[in-house]
DNA sequence: TATTGTTATACTCTATAACTATA
DNA sequence: TATAGTTATAGAGTATAACAATA
């Protein structure tokens, strides 16, 4: 009886009332990928447990270690008070620590912890692993394209 | 003293111990596009007091009308228990409504209320100011290709 | 047996507002 | 006055597991 995937079937008819443009905005379209992408990304890296978001906070903490977390939650797009939580369910895992800085006893040096860096090291090659799968449909000019965009659009 | 916005600094410093290709990732550039997009257009729609994700629900179910909870979880790639509590919020709120199904007495048709369908109809224009200002760095062309990676990427 | 919807449960992610400590 | 972090609070979004009704 012909089961329906996920990425099969969307929107099966076409839209009423002169409003079908919408599937075709910007935001439902990257809001879609993004959906798909996680999903994916967590089932290829689930032996590590550590969730898309998660990984999205690690990676900035690795490249520019000692950021505090005003500046992460910049970096991410989100609120401090969101920081706040996100880096208390990192720091209880022990893979990242909040260390005093010198100049301003407000703030706090984001870092790593050796376990930390330890699971990104072992957690990359799934990454990797995944991107390739995942961007199967698309050659690599069209994966470099489509990046370039994304920066391009957000950064 | 040179306030940091969101758009100006993601990663300021090169990064270290070769993991720098990180960054790089479709999922990291995807999910930062998003989060930035859906900020712009919650910001942009906040008149009318509905999420990007429940804009998101209200979508397919206008093209799609009678469709039932499973298939709509389908098509946003959700579990049917996400579904439930997602329609639950805007039945409550009057936008859309469950139809009994004559041929099986276990399905749901959703369908969009009279007042779902006024809302939708209010917001286009807003939306659509929203996604001509979001994509403001990207031509015309760029904007196009970059949904048609993005529908090759995910559906 | 299989499917549709639901509930119970738990966790992540998010923001606003008010607060403390520090600058 | 301004900034960094925190807490309290609230809500959205998500999944898994177990269940009832129906097919």
């Amino acid at each position: 009886m012909s089961e329906i995937k996920r990425r099969d079937v969307l929107l099966p008819t076409p839209a009423p009332k002169g409003r079908g443009l919408l599937p075709d905005l910007l935001g439902y379209n990257l809001r879609r990928a993004q959906v798909a992408l996680f999903q994916d990304f967590a089932a290829a890296t689930a032996e590590h447990d550590v969730t898309p978001g998660q990984f999205g906070v690690l990676v900035p903490i690795d490249a520019t270690p000692g950021l505090n977390q005003t500046e992460l939650g910049d970096a991410m797009g989100v609120d401090r008070s969101t920081v706040v939580a996100a880096i208390d369910r990192l720091q209880k895992r022990n893979l990242v620590e909040r260390r005093p800085v010198p100049g301003d006893r407000r703030s706090h040096a984001l870092h790593l912890t050796a376990q930390g860096q330890q699971l990104l090291t072992r957690m990359v090659p799934a990454v990797r692993a995944h991107e390739t799968q995942f961007s199967g449909h698309l050659t690599e000019a069209e994966r470099r394209q489509l990046i370039a965009l994304l920066k391009k659009l957000a950064g």
